[in-house]
DNA sequence: CAATGGCCGACAAACGATTGCAGTAAGGCT
DNA sequence: AGCCTTACTGCAATCGTTTGTCGGCCATTG
């Protein structure tokens, strides 16, 4: 650390340290004279004066850091949405704090709890669930926070996502061009917004379009295990489809292996169609058809917001901000065979 | 925030707040009596006392916060990297956080600056080049840092890496006992330490060993781009080669795609390997031969390596932490064509 | 019985910046 | 010329912990 406090600067200006504060601090700036103003100035870049922010966070009970708690880091979908969030703060002059959950609540609940001990000014939670009693903690205490990608079930906080209604009635129109009429939804887990409103997105697009089979599957986690699971059941149950609309990437992938594992291959058997859009799916073969959501300005919106409320705009309560998607149409559907 | 002071602890259990700090401290413990400790927790319990960090670290001068600083958290190599460091400097009850310096120096540099004055206790930088000033600046002021992934030349902090000469040799005999004896090597970013190791180690395991041909292209970036190009180069040079040892995964993916586009397919006409073992190489058509490194370990030994140091054993002047590799045969490599 | 020593716990001074309050000097107005 | 306002700047308290020092009390010993 450097060595230097404000009292040196304030020495080597003349001056006492209080005026010395004021004079750097610009918002309090104009209740010193000019002249004194330069003097500290000088005297701060010839000292390299760099104020100590834990010092100033006590006197001003804020920290200009914000947590970002996100439940696996390793997951593609969040390192664009933290690098999106950062680059906000950075400029704003906030530090990001990273917290991964690994996806357990216990470790969430600590982590949280050691960073408002910490002081934090607001969180990012990207890891909600449907009932999150991490949120409800937060809610209670009145910590400024703003959800990304997920919300949970009350949601009083301001909550930033993307269209999944609209996402899906995409997914189901073009299967729907391509003759597609028995269409499989795998559906992402219940404890989960995401997971609930492209179910329901689902349910609402397939109502009375001349759809022979609509079958939803709960699957129990986003993983490609699941997908396959999810699949191997329907199967078993002897459903008949001819497209799966799956409620993530990873569920479309195990999917389709699981099908291939049986020699149904994807286009020419069954279409298959993503959601998401992480980095690799265009580069599978074949590169698959997918929803991109805009990772980057999710966590863009998410910072701006919170800088808003911790700027003194409080949001109003279960304000949502929903970001459009874009149907990459790619090359796991097709034309259904006759 | 919890409004809950020490003070108030020390008042409920009717004791001076400077007791009740002590009866908290486990360091301090044995100089209270096991009766006021007893009282002391209780109370601290009952009122759900946390301790404010930040006028902690203002008397310690500890922060419990050490910094990470990554160029690019979308690049695949680091949330493996950040997610490993996190878990061990979270249960040591330090926080994690996180700056991505979007691939900018300037940035870089100012990041670094603010996350000086905020007290951070220590650095894990990922981001080193072999002439980096800012790594330069935290060696002058004695800050503990550790370098992972990447070190930069004079290198006298302690770095945590991989063994990249086994890797490459893995590549290279791997190639030659697949028949290949023309090879070519396309070399990272001269200003990356794992750029030029892994170019000395193919120089190396190229060295008198019945070889025919052994060109080493620089590339100016770890990018697919700079793959496809230097393959460019080297065809429109009339270079001969059967394989290709990239030096990272993106170089080789951008290699095979230039090759197919002049309809020279990979592994039939030529063989490559990649390097670092990123996600979705597993998962390409065919699927890359590559070398897979341990990140998670690399941020787990990183951490541990920077908390010995905060506890005080100051690690011996350019330490290296080389961990294993571990070659991965897919399906990008073959027999040569005779 | 008095003196010595050992535990414990209270006191208060830090850590480094911010900020309400008050005091001083200069300048304007009548 | 005297008074009042304005404009600065200095003073000191404060944020919540930690920690060096000191004093008091009890017990043990000569």
């Amino acid at each position: 650390m450097n060595k230097i406090r404000l009292v040196d600067v304030a020495r080597e200006a003349g001056v006492h340290a209080g005026t010395a504060s004021r004079a750097l601090n610009p918002a309090a700036r104009d209740s010193v004279s000019r002249q004194t103003v330069r003097k500290v100035e000088r005297a701060a870049r010839k000292l390299g004066y760099t104020p100590n922010t834990v010092a100033r966070g006590l006197r001003t009970a804020r920290s200009y850091v914000v947590a970002l708690v996100v439940p696996d880091i390793t997951n593609p979908l969040f390192p664009y949405i933290v690098r999106g969030a950062e680059q906000v703060l950075a400029e704003a002059g906030y530090t990001l704090v990273l917290t991964d959950t690994n996806n357990d609540a216990d470790t969430e609940q600590s982590q949280v709890s050691a960073m408002r001990a910490r002081g934090v000014d607001g969180f990012i939670v990207a890891t909600a669930r449907w009932q999150d009693p991490v949120v409800d903690e937060l809610v209670a205490a009145a910590v400024p926070t703003v959800l990304v990608n997920r919300h949970n079930e009350s949601s009083s906080f301001p909550f930033v996502g993307t269209d999944d209604r609209h996402g899906i009635e995409l997914c189901v129109r073009h299967l729907r061009e391509l003759g597609h009429r028995s269409i499989l939804h795998l559906a992402g887990p219940a404890d989960t917004s995401t997971g609930r409103a492209r179910a329901d997105a689902f349910r609402q697009a397939m109502r009375g379009n001349g759809f022979s089979a609509r079958t939803i599957l709960q699957c129990p986690s986003f993983t490609e295990q699941a997908g396959a699971d999810a699949v191997a059941r329907a199967r078993a149950q002897g459903t008949r489809f001819t497209a799966i609309v799956a409620g993530n990437d990873l569920l479309a992938i195990g999917a389709a292996e699981a099908l291939a594992g049986q020699g149904i291959l994807c286009p020419r058997d069954v279409s298959i169609t993503g959601y998401n859009d992480v980095e690799f799916m265009r580069r599978l073969t074949p590169a698959f058809t997918t929803v991109r959501i805009p990772l980057h300005n999710m966590g863009v919106l998410a910072a701006r917001t919170l800088l808003a409320w911790l700027r003194g705009t409080e949001p109003e309560t279960g304000t949502q901000i929903l970001l459009p998607v874009e149907f990459m149409t790619r090359g796991t559907t097709a034309q259904v065979r006759t």
